[in-house]
RNA sequence: GGGUAGGUACCGAAGCGGUCAAACGGGGCAGACUGUAAAUCUGCUGGCUAUGCCUUCAGAGGUUCGAAUCCUCUCCUGCCCA
């Protein structure tokens, strides 16, 4: 794809047109049109590229890097660009590709989201070259009239065109009439940022088009939409996505983020590679070490290199090798030898994770928690009384060390 | 507004007076196998001070020895009609 420019300051010098078009277009799944583009290009002033992003969740995920990846490139080839955070939007919500009716976002809530969500931008984005606007600006004030004029610009028609709203109405699910507010919205979002280029997921193009009609009828010339392919999570079958729980999010510690990519499939891997990184894996490569390098260039990017050396050490050593000699958090049991009890704090203190004392019945019983190699399989044993420095296996995954 | 079908665990969906913490599928988790991959196989999948107890089948009441199942009211949704 690009390298990143980690100063964030050295801005390339405009390159003609064609090549800036030739750049752009790579890892594009769709472009409306190409032609426009490179019009616009011609005019030789800088191009506002708008990206609107919803706050619906606090993390920003690898699904989202595609797109903010070519956002970036605008910048480094001297656009503008203009992040939108739809802290209005998302108290509506995005219905594309949803089966139901999102969940309602309270104000506290999204700007809450905003704030880790810019944070999190920037380590993509150059603070500094990005213009960033919330669109409550302009729709908190907004009266009912002004909503219907925006309204009689979109069809009926137009909206039953949308697989997911069709499937929804065939299914006989409700479609709530705020929901097909939001692509009125986003597209006037266009407008007002004076977009010439609106990025987006390919599953975006419906939203960013009815954007180019509120333009037209503004009397602007239309934005050109720029599809970046959807990235699938971890499950390899749907997309990144917060809500399937199958994202790695560019804020997650390094040794999460190298596991999470490890555990993906090899067919899921190639995707990966095209999509993060722009080029495809090396096929002489064992599929693991060519999944480790992966893993390894993902933490750097968000990290730092040596934060993906060592990720990649650390995974080595507790996985590969199975030894003992890795850092497993420590946890205090204190004078608690029951079983049960003893696992949960050690998920608790030692991997911040809750579990209920039937969860935990349940590995037990099935084989998963071990004291230095020994399986326990009843839940009502105890721990023997030296446990100092021992081994508390977990699951398959964590363990932790005793003091 | 009228008619009608519904609201069940993370999701979909059975159940229609006791044997229901609730079939089945998906998802998730664990175990085996591995490359912490995929595929496959097996088990688990409300909570607890645990051979029993507690809270759940939209909500509130009621009938009954006993309700997810019957009755009343309320809230919500689909479909048809207006």
């Amino acid at each position: 794809m690009f390298a990143a420019d980690p100063t964030g300051h050295t801005l390339i010098k405009m390159t003609s047109p064609e090549e800036q078009l030739e750049t752009l277009e790579l890892g594009s799944a769709k472009i409306f049109s190409r032609e426009e583009l490179l019009e616009k290009l011609r005019t030789g002033k800088p191009l506002r590229a708008k990206l609107g992003v919803d706050p619906t969740a606090p993390d920003i995920h690898l699904g989202h890097t595609v797109v903010l990846e070519k956002l970036r490139q605008f910048q480094v080839l001297g656009h503008q660009a203009v992040l939108i955070i739809g802290d209005f939007t998302a108290t509506v919500g995005d219905p594309t590709g949803r089966s139901s009716t999102r969940p309602p976002l309270t104000r506290e809530e999204v700007l809450g989201n905003a704030e880790t969500y810019t944070d999190q931008a920037f380590k993509i984005l150059d603070r500094e070259n990005t213009e960033v606007v919330y669109n409550g600006e302009w729709f908190r004030g907004m009266t009912y009239e002004e909503v219907l004029k925006l309204n009689a610009r979109v069809t009926m028609q137009q909206m039953l065109q949308r697989e997911d709203f069709r499937n929804r109405i065939e299914g006989n699910k409700e479609v709530r009439l705020h929901e097909i507010q939001y692509p009125v919205m986003q597209g006037w979002d266009s407008v007002e940022v004076r977009a010439d280029v609106e990025l987006g997921g390919t599953d975006q193009l419906f939203n960013i088009l009815v954007g180019r009609d509120m333009q037209k009828s503004q009397g602007m010339s239309p934005q050109v939409a720029m599809c970046l392919p959807i990235l699938e999570g971890t499950d390899g079958v749907r997309k990144m996505s917060k809500s399937y729980d199958n994202y790695i999010g560019v804020d997650e510690a390094p040794a999460e983020m190298f596991g999470k990519a490890m555990s993906i499939s090899d067919d899921l891997m190639d995707r990966w590679y095209t999509l993060l990184l722009g080029a495809g894996r090396d096929m002489q490569l064992h599929p693991m070490e060519a999944k480790k390098q992966l893993a390894e260039k993902l933490v750097s990017r968000y990290h730092d290199d040596a934060s993906g050396v060592s990720a990649r050490a650390d995974f080595e050593a507790k996985f590969a090798r199975g030894d003992g000699d890795v850092q497993w958090p420590e946890v205090e049991l204190g004078d608690e030898r029951r079983l049960i009890t003893s696992v949960a704090i050690a998920y608790r203190d030692g991997h911040g994770s809750e579990r209920s004392n039937s969860d935990i019945r349940r590995l037990i019983q099935q084989g998963g928690v071990q004291l230095d190699g020994e399986k326990f399989s009843d839940p009502s044993a105890d721990l023997p009384g030296e446990i100092s420095g021992k081994l508390l296996r977990l699951d398959k995954k964590r363990s932790v060390r005793l003091l």
